[in-house]
DNA sequence: ATCATAAATAACTATTTGGTTATTTCAAGA
DNA sequence: TCTTGAAATAACCAAATAGTTATTTATGAT
């Protein structure tokens, strides 16, 4: 058992805990903003040893961004939502989605920071580029199966609802500093958040379901 | 007359040409990542003048996001959709704020890298917190107008439809680059940006009005 | 045990960068 | 017209910063 005792000497851990200094100084500054020095420091390692495992800053920030964006995915496909009825699979991603970003907020601003470099080096991972098939068909078949048993209207287009999902929760959190001074109140207590997800879940469900089916929907309850 | 011929000395212009560059430096590269020596080579301006006119880097940042905001909200309050029936001022407002968005990018920009750094900077700026008051009265009001002539469902909170309103469009432009590798198409040709319209205030509409509203439209189509 | 390899350390460097000092030049008010 | 304060220029500096060179040391395979 190799892992087992504690070693002075740890390649696996120490490129861990550059990645994990990294992460949080990219999501922190940008890309522009974050400094070598300070995710060595913060690393608990020697600035060489950045050099050494990954070559350069932009080379380490790409990893990084690979990394966050793998995981999400991963995540997103543990849930699993192609059995579940339409209705429940929709709320069950927009919880998840939300939940997510509120627990990793490094996520969402390592991709803020990426779209501020127009995909500069997103385009450079191949890695990334595969991630998302997957993605795209499951809620396709999601969509469908909603209009085949007459609950979604038909005539979506998957790709301006998937950005519409997430842009709902993702737009609310990156915007939250200005946000909460543009509208004078709190963003993100507790309440607000539990609130915020309610209303975004309404939001997506009276926009996808035919009116007649959000009728019944309020009837049964 | 003294503004009218081209003199070697004009603070005015000066000023106005480093704000210009600023603008598009910060905006193109975040606060950390822009250089001052970029800025006044831009300006065409010894970099001594920044300093000169506005103290520091950081103070220039500032000034350039109160500038970029005040203009949104003044061409915003323009509009005066407060005497439109609330179906047409609720079309009105979200199809000037995606043409905004669009025809000043560095706009939404800016907003983003403000928001990376915790709004640490506008907080700092009284003229920037007082700018949204009317804004969000105005957004009071439609809403009310709509619910008392029965098109929007009562209960709505005007932050969150706020939020809502501006996020689906911010969202999809600032993600726009990741956007594209993600969902493998263009997201800003002409088609694109008119579809992405269309959807949002397709869906602002059916998440506003009352189901029975919506289906008195569809006939009425 | 030893030896080759990779992990880790320490000290250093060339450049970049935000900011300054010192000086000159213009334009407007007395 | 003359003076004075502000606009503009040019050269400079110290600190910060990404990246290197040189060296030591632990580890695992033989």
């Amino acid at each position: 058992m190799p892992k087992a005792k504690k070693q002075l000497r740890d390649p696996d851990k120490t490129k861990l805990r550059i990645m994990a200094a990294a992460t949080a100084e990219f999501a922190k500054m940008g890309l522009g903003g974050a400094r070598v020095d300070v995710i060595a420091a913060r690393a608990n390692v020697q600035k060489r040893m950045m050099y050494h495992y990954f070559g350069n800053k932009e080379t380490l920030y790409r990893l990084v961004l690979e990394e966050a964006y793998a995981k999400f995915r991963a995540a997103e496909a543990a849930l699993e939502i192609e059995n579940d009825p339409p209705l429940l699979a929709l709320r069950r991603l927009m919880e998840f989605t939300w939940d997510y970003y509120i627990a990793n907020p490094e996520f969402i601003s390592l991709v803020s920071t990426e779209n501020l470099h127009k995909a500069k080096f997103m385009k450079k991972s191949p890695r990334l580029e595969l991630l998302n098939k997957g993605f795209v068909k499951r809620m396709e078949q999601l969509l469908a199966r909603g209009v085949n048993e007459g609950v979604f209207r038909p005539g979506l287009d998957v790709v301006q609802v998937l950005i519409a999902l997430s842009g709902l929760g993702y737009h609310y959190l990156t915007n939250q500093y200005t946000g909460e001074i543009v509208y004078g109140r709190s963003l993100m207590s507790e309440e607000a958040r539990k609130a915020r997800l309610a209303f975004n879940i309404d939001m997506i469900t009276h926009a996808l379901c035919r009116p007649e089916a959000l009728l019944a929907i309020r009837e049964a309850a």
